[in-house]
DNA sequence: CGGTATCCACTACGATACTG
DNA sequence: CAGTATCGTAGTGGATACCG
């Protein structure tokens, strides 16, 4: 609090919302979520998290993981037998983030019914204005 | 827990994977999640939403804007005066997606030191291999 | 003031082909 | 099996100009 009317300081203040906003786009992405998701499950090789990831190509699968194993969240073993066997693992900070994230999946279930509602009324709402 | 050697089923099945990942793509981006932080502060009207997130296009506001109100997380309010005064707020429900959203910021505030220090690590490995 | 409309650069991504 | 390399494209978003 301060003696103006003027706002408390908040988590939300421009510069720790620019660090919520970078960690965002490393880690909030379509990709990078779902592999954390099956990661969460266990270590996993390279084509079985192909398969277990609906959709995913093998660049972008590649490339998540790296990003992943670059910002120490996930691990990356070989084996160096014949065929080759990679493991992918989360490490330990990569388990802790799976916390905020299943915050934010509850929340989503939470919120999701309301939400879809609220769209449906701003569409009917459109609807009406141009029609 | 069960019998078998295999992962209890976890918020992180496929299928619950994706609505996060839905999710994620409304309201992790960028700019959405610069104007929820925003707006956490209380009421603003358009112009003081540009001004405070910086770096932000009318055009991205405008959208951004849209979709939150959309989605029922932004109230939107015009005072049909001249000059024209609109003001976003968000709802009820809209602040309730800043206490996933702080969980995310601590989260990054407690790990982001260790991320940077592994990039850098991982950086000079790469270097090390390269020559 | 609070937008909309248009254009255009950039990049992210999927598809495909190839490799140790 | 576990990738890398290359290419083409669709979508994202900034810049700019204009409007009620």
């Amino acid at each position: 609090m301060n003696a103006t009317h003027k706002r408390v300081r908040t988590a939300h203040e421009k510069e720790n919302c620019k660090v919520v906003v970078e960690m965002l786009s490393r880690i909030g992405d379509k990709w990078t979520v779902m592999v954390v998701g099956a990661l969460s499950e266990g270590t996993m090789r390279y084509t079985e998290l192909q398969r277990s990831i609906d959709g995913i190509s093998q660049r972008m699968l590649t490339l998540t993981l790296k990003g992943l194993e670059e910002d120490g969240l996930v691990a990356r073993t070989v084996h160096p037998t014949i065929p080759p066997r990679v493991e992918y693992t989360l490490t330990p900070m990569g388990r802790t983030l799976t916390k905020p994230l299943f915050a934010l999946y509850q929340w989503t279930m939470e919120h999701r019914p309301a939400m879809l509602e609220a769209r449906k009324a701003y569409a009917k709402a459109a609807a009406k204005k141009t029609g």
